[in-house]
DNA sequence: ACTCTTCGTAAGTTATAGCTTACGGTAAGT
DNA sequence: ACTTACCGTAAGCTATAACTTACGAAGAGT
């Protein structure tokens, strides 16, 4: 149940920014931290968290720690959405069968 | 930016039994309820942020509500995940690229 | 060796999410 | 009309998630 933690960790507001921020590229913990409304120590706990998801992935060069996104974490992510989505379209099906039934052929 | 709501409501873990429950089919508030660790208004409250983060429909049926998966929270959702898994496959490509010029051809 | 940069972790504070019990409202059955 | 079943909301409590500042480690440069 990895997407769980998945979840947790997308549901806060400033790790989706910083979430976001990766997709433009791999980038050090110094510069997600500017721009953000929050502290560098805050981004690095943020950061734990994503990676202990699944999420991100650490590079370490030099003194710095470089951040990627994590393909992994992503794709449990999909699977599991995509469960639901499947059982929507069936539950959608099903209704429309039934009222399909009640007409006169 | 309704993919933000949807993320908060399942980040919780009960709620996201509630919404793995209604993967079998539609259900009332009280069957939702036995078998969960949670008491029944609980179970309200939770189904009250997944209908406002747009993952459940409500259908009064005389003194019952009955609730079941709502697509439109989900497919929202899935646009949503589908940019990041796009980012990081280009961003996995360009690095192969890198790599790809550092061989002596 | 010394300094500077970059970052993670520890400790402590505060807002709030999730739970409970209690209550009221509404529809159905007798 | 009265009772019963089903459910949402209010009020209050508690655990904890997210933040801060302070500190230390570790590498790079002079």
């Amino acid at each position: 149940m990895a997407y769980g933690n998945a979840l947790e960790a997308l549901a806060d507001p400033t790790r989706r920014r910083i979430f976001e921020r990766l997709r433009r590229g791999a980038q050090p913990v110094g510069r997600l931290a500017t721009g953000l409304p929050v502290s560098r120590p805050a981004v690095s706990q943020h950061l734990k968290v994503l990676k202990e998801a699944g999420l991100v992935s650490e590079e370490r060069e030099g003194t710095r720690r470089i951040y990627r996104i994590d393909p992994s974490g992503l794709a449990q992510l999909r699977t599991w959405l995509d469960q639901f989505w499947d059982a929507a379209l069936d539950a959608f099906k099903a209704e429309v069968e039934r009222s399909e039934g009640d007409k006169p052929e």
